[in-house]
This record gives C-alpha cells, sequence and structure tokens, in this order.
DNA sequence: TGACATAACTAAATCCATTTAGCAAAACCC
DNA sequence: GGGTTTTGCTAAATGGATTTAGTTATGTCA
C-alpha cells in the first residue's frame, strides 16, 4: 500500500492510536524513538510504525515545540526575506550581521533563530506565512520588485519589519540615498571624457536600480543634452551581460563609457568589450557596483560607485532590534551613502599617459 | 521603567493577565490586534500593552501556530545548513533545487518551509536547536569542518539528514568522487608542461578540499617523485590569496602551475602573478574551481576542474526527499563526478603558438 | 418600568505531542 | 499460594495562545 503522505489531510498521534487500537501515549513513545524504556511491545512498535507510513504522518513541530521549549526561554524567530533572484552574497552580509548581533544578545532566558528565506521576485505575495503572526517575531526584507512593494504598502505584517534598498510607506526602510549612485556614475564617466556613455541593466527593476537609472541619466541629460543609451539584457548573468554588449557592438553601436548595474554584468561586459578588440579603460570606462569583493580583482580593477551593502546592513539589523524591542521613535526611514572606489576602469589618464 | 525583556525568564499572556487584572482572553485579544472587534475598553488595552512591554513579553510562536495552524495541512519545516565561512553560491544552488522540489509538491495538504540556516564552522554542536526532535522535518548540511564531522559521527539528529561534501558513518551521503578533482587538476597541470606546482588553500580545510590536496600530490609524487608546495592563506579572500602568492614570488619561490582550492584564491592569485610580471597561462597555469560561474569571465578564462555542486545539489534534494518518505533502500552514499571545463588560464600552447 | 441592546469582559474548549503517575495482568519466587 | 516484580500499557496533566459561547453590568427606548 502506498504513502498517502501529500495527497489526504494531515494525521495526528490519535488517529494512529485509533486506527491501531492503542493510546496516543503509546504512540507518541514509538514515534519520538522511546518505545524502549516506555516498554512498549516490539509487535505494538512494528503495527504503529507501519500505521503512522499507512496514514503519512508527519509530526507537528509546534505541538512538540510547545510541549518541548524549556519555558522561561523567550525565543525570537527572525528572518532574512529575500528573492530567488537576487545575488546571495548582499544576503549572506545580512545574514552575519544578524548573526553578530543575536551572538550578542543571547542569554540565559532569550534565544534566536536566524534564517534566510527566499521567495519569488514580484511574488512576495505568494509566500507562506507571511500574514501570520505565528512565524515570525520580526524580519528584514529586501531585494523586492514593484509588485511586492505594492502588496506590503496595502499589506499589514503583524510583526516588525525592515525594508532594505527601497522606500515603502508605513513601514521602516533603510536605503540608498537617492540619485547619488546615477550622479556619481554619470560624473566619473564624463570626467573620464566619455561622450558615449551606454547603461546596462536586467530586465526587471528594483525600485534602486531605476533610481540609479534615472539618475544617471537626468545627470548626463544636465551637461550634455544627450540621454544614455540603455541596453537591456534578458538577467543578470556574466553570458548575458556579454552577449548584449557583443550585439551592440556589433551592431555598430558607439560605446567609450559603461555604467553596469551588477557586478555579474560589468564582468560579462568586460569580455564583450576585450573581444571586440577595445581596452579597458583605454577606450571604453566602466563603472559598476561593488556586490562582490571580487570587484577589485576585475582585470582592470572595476571603479565602483554602489554596493552600499555593508552600510544598509549595519543600519538594517540595529533598527530591527530597536523595533523589536518597542522603540517607537526610530527613524522610518534611514538614507544610506554608498562608498565610491575609484580605480582602473575608468583611469583613462593614466592608462593612456 | 525599562523593558526587562531579555534579563528575566519569559513571560505568558497569563503572567500578564494577572498583572492586570484581567482574563488571558483580554490579554490575547489585544496582543493579537483583535481588540476592536471583542470590544475591549480602550483604558484596559493601554494597560495590557503597557503590561506587556513592562514585562518583556515575546509571543510563544509555537502556541500560537498550534492554535491557528489550519489543521488538516502537513507543514514540513526544511533548512539548508551551512557554516558562516562558506562561500555561499553553492548553498545558493541547494536552496533553488530545494525550492523547485518543493513547489512541485506543495498541494491543498501539503506545506513547506525551507531556509538556510547558518553555524559557526567547526562548532556546528553549538547550533540550538539541532538535537531536538522539534525543529525540522529534514536538513541538508554542508560546508562542515572535521570538528563538526566527529559531532555528527557521534550524536544522532533525530530528523532526515543528507550530508553534501563529506563522508560520515551512518548519514546518507553526497560528494564528490574521492581523488577525481586533486588528480585531474595535477594532470591538467603537468600536461601543460608545468614543473613547480603549487597549491593555494585555506587555513582550515574541509574533508573535501583536504582530499583534493592530497590526491593532487599524489599524483604528482607519482609522475616526478616531487611533492607540491603548499602555500597557505589566512582566509579564502581574494586579497588573502594575493598576498600569499605576492610574498611567496617575492621571496624568490618557483611558480608555473597553480591549483587554487577557491574562486576567489584563484582570482587573487591572478592578481599578484600578473602584478610580478608574469602571464598566464605563458608563465604560469591556473587550474581552480568553478564555485561562482564568473570563473568563466575571469581574464584567462580560468580551468576549473571542480564546483560539481549543480550536480551534488542535484543528487542531494531528491535523496533527503526519499528518506522524508521513509524509503529505506535509498542508496547511503552517492558519488558525483565534477565537470571539468580545461580553459585559456592552462592552455599554454595555444597563447604560445 | 420593563424589554431589549450594547459594552466589556470571562470561562472553557481547542490545537498536537509529551510525560508522569498509575493500573492491570502476567511472571517469578520461596 | 500469597507476595513481589516485571511487562505493557492508559489516563490525565501540561505547554501557550486563540476563539466561541456565554455572562454581567450598563444604557436605550417605548
Amino acid at each position: 500500500m502506498p504513502s498517502k503522505s501529500g495527497s489526504s489531510p494531515a494525521v495526528t498521534i490519535y488517529e494512529i492510536a485509533e486506527h491501531v487500537g492503542v493510546s496516543p501515549a503509546a504512540v507518541s513513545s514509538v514515534l519520538a524513538n522511546r518505545h524502549v524504556e516506555r516498554r512498549i511491545a516490539e509487535e505494538t512498535v512494528r503495527r504503529i510504525r507501519a500505521a503512522a507510513a499507512e496514514l503519512g504522518y508527519v509530526p507537528n513541530m509546534a505541538g512538540r515545540r510547545l510541549r518541548a521549549h524549556r519555558s522561561a526561554t523567550r525565543q525570537f524567530d527572525l528572518a532574512i526575506l529575500t528573492s530567488f533572484e537576487a545575488p546571495l552574497p548582499l544576503v549572506g552580509q545580512a545574514l552575519h550581521a544578524l548573526q553578530r548581533a543575536v551572538d550578542v544578545q543571547t542569554n540565559e532566558h532569550t534565544r534566536y533563530a536566524v534564517a534566510i528565506e527566499m521567495f519569488h521576485a514580484g511574488r512576495l505575495k505568494d509566500k507562506p506565512g507571511l500574514l501570520d503572526s505565528n512565524r515570525y517575531h520580526g524580519v528584514i526584507i529586501t531585494n523586492t520588485l514593484p509588485e511586492d512593494d505594492q502588496f506590503l504598502a496595502n499589506a499589514h505584517l503583524p510583526y516588525p519589519v525592515v525594508i532594505m534598498g527601497r522606500r515603502i510607506a508605513n513601514y521602516y526602510c533603510v536605503l540608498e540615498a537617492p540619485d547619488f549612485v546615477g550622479r556619481r556614475s554619470a560624473e566619473v564617466l564624463m570626467d573620464a571624457g566619455c561622450k558615449h556613455s551606454v547603461i546596462l541593466h536586467g530586465r526587471s527593476l528594483t525600485q534602486t536600480t531605476s533610481n540609479r537609472l534615472e539618475a544617471f541619466n537626468r545627470t548626463l541629460m544636465e551637461r550634455t543634452k544627450r540621454p544614455a543609451t540603455a541596453l537591456v539584457s534578458d538577467g543578470l548573468l556574466p553570458q548575458q551581460g556579454a552577449a548584449t554588449i557583443e550585439a551592440y557592438l556589433a551592431g555598430g553601436g558607439r560605446l567609450d563609457g559603461l555604467f553596469a548595474v551588477t557586478d555579474s554584468l560589468a564582468i560579462g561586459a568586460y569580455r564583450a568589450i576585450k573581444q571586440g578588440g577595445r581596452s579597458i579603460p583605454g577606450d571604453v570606462a566602466v563603472v559598476g557596483v561593488g556586490d562582490y569583493d571580487l570587484a577589485e580583482y576585475f582585470d582592470p580593477p572595476l571603479t565602483t560607485v554602489a554596493g552600499a551593502n555593508d552600510a544598509m546592513v549595519a543600519e538594517a539589523v540595529p533598527l530591527l532590534f530597536r523595533i523589536l524591542r518597542g522603540e517607537k521613535h526610530a527613524l522610518r526611514e534611514v538614507l544610506v551613502v554608498p562608498p565610491v572606489f575609484v580605480r582602473d576602469s575608468t583611469n583613462k589618464l593614466r592608462t593612456q599617459g
């Protein structure tokens, strides 16, 4: 007989007990592997196990925990929610910071559980348990798309929330100082003497990315009266970035300055530019984002004007704890100015001189 | 009066109720924000909230969930456990694969929660809840150090476990085919004509990494009777790899072939080698690991003989589900042969010819 | 002033699993 | 054959929060 797990309604130890003809206590003892010290007959153990398998029993962790929980201990369940499609290192930093904070605050009466959980970009609303008040004590949400923001703006999550990377009404938010990245990127490229700047980004835009592009264009328009060419690649993978630039160059596109919205796109672009017989920064200056610490080790090292992850995280984590503690006066919105690293990828003077 | 949360034993709604002089039902209504429809007087709401804050109330999620749980639904809590110190991409892939599997199997009566959780390398035993049977329905553990393996070998985790990347007695394991990576790396370098091969690795070694180094050396010894030089860098960051190679070259060390155990070390080494005035692969051939898909976009593209993440994950995830389903006959150990990508970083003929 | 409605609660059942104390039957012992 | 031990279970309490049905006091209306 096949296991019914999954296809039928869930089963409790009471139903197993009834099915076998013993008490729930006996079933519990067996399923918790306590049957030896509780002196359950071997034959009974076998029958209980068989019934559990047949009925597709899955233990209810809430029930177990409630009973087993060493009372007198507060347990906080914290999570970082991010989209599947976003790069993980950023989230990793957030988790590190959160864990560090938690390690400090853990004591005899207070324990923390921290985890990364993921949602499909644009479908945060389908994430199970998000609207329930019985899952998280607090969360940090990041890498949302406009659809997700829409959902959040209309929803009320019944626990403390910090949004990283965007501004959503009625939430505590930590985000990049608006316009800064776009403006500085444009300035760096213009200072390098670029006349034909191109933006390389993926199909779906987060709020932060949109702002970067807008500010970039605005700054360019102010000075040169001409907007940048925007190249849209299918995704954020290096090969996708490479393919996009390759196609652009093959089509005779002009290019002497590039603003890539992620590291991975930048390194893909590097490949396409070099293979097109052009040099960086001699022919093309490149500005990007320092998502990974690898950006410094690209060849040539990538100039980055964004990637304020460390700084954002450093604000977001204490903010979450302040809200958890019930401090009402915490700032609703924290703006972070990303560090700028001017490296060889935009240093036309040095390589030409 | 300061909040006592954290310093004193945990508080339940019953204690708040007693403190305020109302029933637990009233407290629950207020703390769940149901006070309007339940018609709790504003003054009472205020007093309950004040007491909750004063006593440092933290809701017990197990209690809430138990009650709120839409019964007739099985909930599986799955986790991927990894160390803080390990690179995230592997974990990200595992999570994607797990989520895909879970998305397929989710239905009216079965829900899944998947999360990444982290432990400090070597201190898996300090991870709270690991030995409790009330936390996970199943886990995948990866990036363990020998201390962790020791702990696992002696412990019994009361739920299904799949170990990725190493072999531990009495556990289901998915790992790299032993010796393969080390042997092939050595062969690739020897085929490229390298006479002075060097291994670059970090201070702490996972089982997989140890095996890679041993097999590398064994293969080298078989053919050349001379072992490789092992360079130990402080960590796995690019700058640490760069510093190590730089120091080695500065000290007059000989180097025409390099085996780096991670991408990040390889790209650090690239920098040091180029800055030392040598070319890759002309002067130095480099073999590494394809942790990130960025390896293909290094300059020159990195030859990789490891990084079987996709393949490992593709085995580990279905294995976990088979165990969860109670299939006893699943293989205890699955060996995965990593794909080999020979790229320009070891292609001496092509660049010299 | 009595019928009825409303406000502001409370009592008790419920969710699921675990565990302790206890009980009946069988086995053992001299 | 009466007392003791062992075996193999069961009844019931427990953990923390939620919710439904019910209760009391107060207010409203005719």
